[in-house]
DNA sequence: GGACAGTACGACCGATCGTGCTAACTTGTC
DNA sequence: GACAAGTTAGCACGATCGGTCGTACTGTCC
């Protein structure tokens, strides 16, 4: 049906670049439900309006898509996880971290929950250049909760024997959970119990 | 190669349980790497030494088969994490189930780590009888965490006004949280400082 | 005003996907 | 020894997979 005839809107030479930024964007959230894997150009294609090879135009394959995905995610998180606590300190950044996480999953900011607790999930079992940059970018979200938490220590905000390693395994652990539960359970509670959990650990490490 | 000639050693016709059985048993391991979506009929043909039409025999559709590695996965999860604390009770229980998790999660019983938070974070955002069934399996494991924190708690073992729900959300995603980071960076350092963690929410929770 | 890099399209490739159908062969029952 | 039931393989299907190719159009630079 779609003769030769030009009727089609002209594209600009800098629709590239918002393209490729189109394609990422939908990447990162249909990643969060099927799945970095289970995402097709094809789907992506569709998801987009475009052809699979328009898609495929900006990427040399399909794992290198994979990777801008994850980058992509990165940006997100940051913007919109911790790029906002940036101005508070020590204790008080590490709650406004906490609670900035449950709120990033709780308006279902990306459909299918973080991005990085499904690819996590998802490449543990699968080495490769994928699995490597997620596993990079927990180890960078670990590094910012660890920051925090040693801030609060030096100000006096938690005990001074603080075990930070295992205080920001513990706060982690609850957000993930609450994630995972969250999208598995369509339940808005365990959110609220979640906050209640990173009140009482922060709590127990408060100074005496 | 293969002709017609029928020099393959021939089955009995019990062998069809044994089989079906062999293919479950092949499909969970699998699933926790590849994901329960990941896992194509002909890879598990090929794990198995079948052929595709062989695996398929054994169940009407895609679903079905996903549907009963899930039942398989659980029966697994059974005998392996909530079956040997069976004769404990209270807080040696609980502490007996975060410790077995543990166990079976470092002693890779399943290479890619706990099948069921594989298929949590996998079919998370995907409503259907899958999820359904992943969503029930798991409220059971909370079901067994809380019986045996109620216990503790009946028996003076942890405080009596402790809040048995945060307390078992707690410690499931302590384990759970273990069981990705041990998949995703191979590190055996996570189970140790996991266990840490529940001993310190449990002795935070004890009565004064 | 060409040359050129960028952008997007449709057609197509071989491989694999899930899923049927049929045939060969085994075992247990009569 | 015939026969039903069960088990597995072979083959083929339409769809979709990741990926390539040639083509047409755009804006920019010389």
């Amino acid at each position: 049906m779609s003769g030769t005839t030009g009727a089609a809107p002209r594209r600009t030479r800098s629709d590239g670049e918002r393209t490729r930024r189109l394609v990422l964007d939908t990447a990162v959230r249909l990643a969060t439900v099927e799945g970095l894997d289970g995402l097709s150009i094809g789907t992506l294609a569709r998801a987009t309006g475009l052809s699979k090879s328009g898609v495929y135009a900006h990427f040399e394959s399909k794992e290198q898509l994979q990777l801008a995905t994850v980058d992509n995610a990165r940006t997100l998180f940051i913007d919109v996880v911790v790029a906002p606590t940036l101005q508070r300190e020590g204790l008080d950044r590490l709650r406004a971290l906490c609670d900035a996480f449950l709120v990033y999953v709780e308006e279902r900011t990306l459909p299918g929950g973080c991005f990085f607790a499904a690819a996590a999930a998802e490449l543990g079992g699968r080495p490769g250049p994928l699995r490597t940059r997620v596993a990079a970018n927990q180890k960078d979200w670990i590094a910012v909760l660890t920051e925090a938490a040693d801030e609060a220590v030096a100000r006096g905000e938690l005990a001074a024997d603080t075990d930070v390693a295992t205080l920001v395994f513990e706060l982690n652990a609850l957000v993930i959970a609450a994630n995972t539960a969250f999208i598995l359970h369509d339940d808005p509670g365990v959110i609220t119990r979640a906050r209640l959990a990173v009140d009482r650990v922060l709590d127990a490490a408060s100074p005496t």
